[in-house]
DNA sequence: GCGACAG
DNA sequence: ATCTTGTCGC
């Protein structure tokens, strides 16, 4: 990756630049009649190697199941500070997604979108880079407050900041402590939670979330590459 | 000034 | 992120 901010200091100046870049505009769950690529990241840590790895998934829109999947593997270049995860997870992440037949339509990320100190989290980031919706699904609160939502699926509270809405604490599942979404690019905050619900199948996490995960996180066995 | 702090 | 066993509830 050319280009790419080697301390906190050039991020952050990185991050306020993305910052106007990013547009929330609407992108509606009725889109999903023409929308074809519904696609899924997220990156874990190989044990054995320490390298990151990152899962790109493309799910079926109707059925929400697997199609295609690529995995990518990178040396981490950039620590872990809250705040900055998109400057460690994205270079794995976008070669991931460059092994894909396609680029998505739509790209659901796992972190914050705009619910972020300078309005620019891992799903917002990858939207600009990518010029394509992307919808933030973190399973805790990044920055901004909520209250709890009721016990019921479905139901939400908004993340504000200073009368801003961010995003919502979204009950996903009922008994599980809800998740937070936040518009990452090209999305509203409330379209993104229905096309969050819309593929919320009876887990916490929203099917092309958790099958990234799943794959990201999945321990490297020897007969595997 | 002090604590909080995605993955 | 990751280390970890049984246990509780639907």
């Amino acid at each position: 990756m050319s280009n790419w901010p080697d301390s906190l200091a050039a991020a952050k100046v990185d991050q306020c630049r993305l910052a106007t870049q990013v547009q929330l505009k609407s992108f509606p769950l009725s889109n999903l009649n023409s929308t074809k690529k519904v696609a899924g990241v997220d990156v874990g840590v190989d044990v054995v190697s320490g390298k990151l790895r990152a899962a790109a998934v493309l799910i079926d829109p109707i059925t929400a199941e697997l199609i295609e999947w690529c995995v990518a593997q990178q040396a981490p270049q950039f620590d872990y500070q809250p705040g900055y995860l998109s400057y460690r997870e994205l270079p794995v992440v976008l070669e991931a997604l460059e092994g894909l037949s396609s680029i998505p339509d739509i790209i659901f990320c796992d972190g914050q979108g705009i619910a972020h100190p300078r309005g620019v989290g891992i799903a917002s980031h990858l939207g600009v880079l990518v010029q394509r919706p992307t919808i933030g699904v973190a399973k805790k609160l990044l920055f901004g407050r909520s209250r709890e939502p009721e016990n019921k699926l479905g139901f939400h509270t908004l993340i504000k900041y200073q009368h801003q809405i961010l995003g919502c604490a979204l009950r996903s599942r009922v008994n599980v402590k809800p998740i937070y979404v936040s518009p990452g690019h090209l999305i509203t905050v409330s379209d993104a939670t229905a096309w969050v619900m819309h593929f919320s199948r009876g887990y916490k996490l929203p099917e092309p979330t958790r099958i990234a995960d799943r794959i990201a996180s999945r321990r490297t066995k020897a007969w595997q590459s």
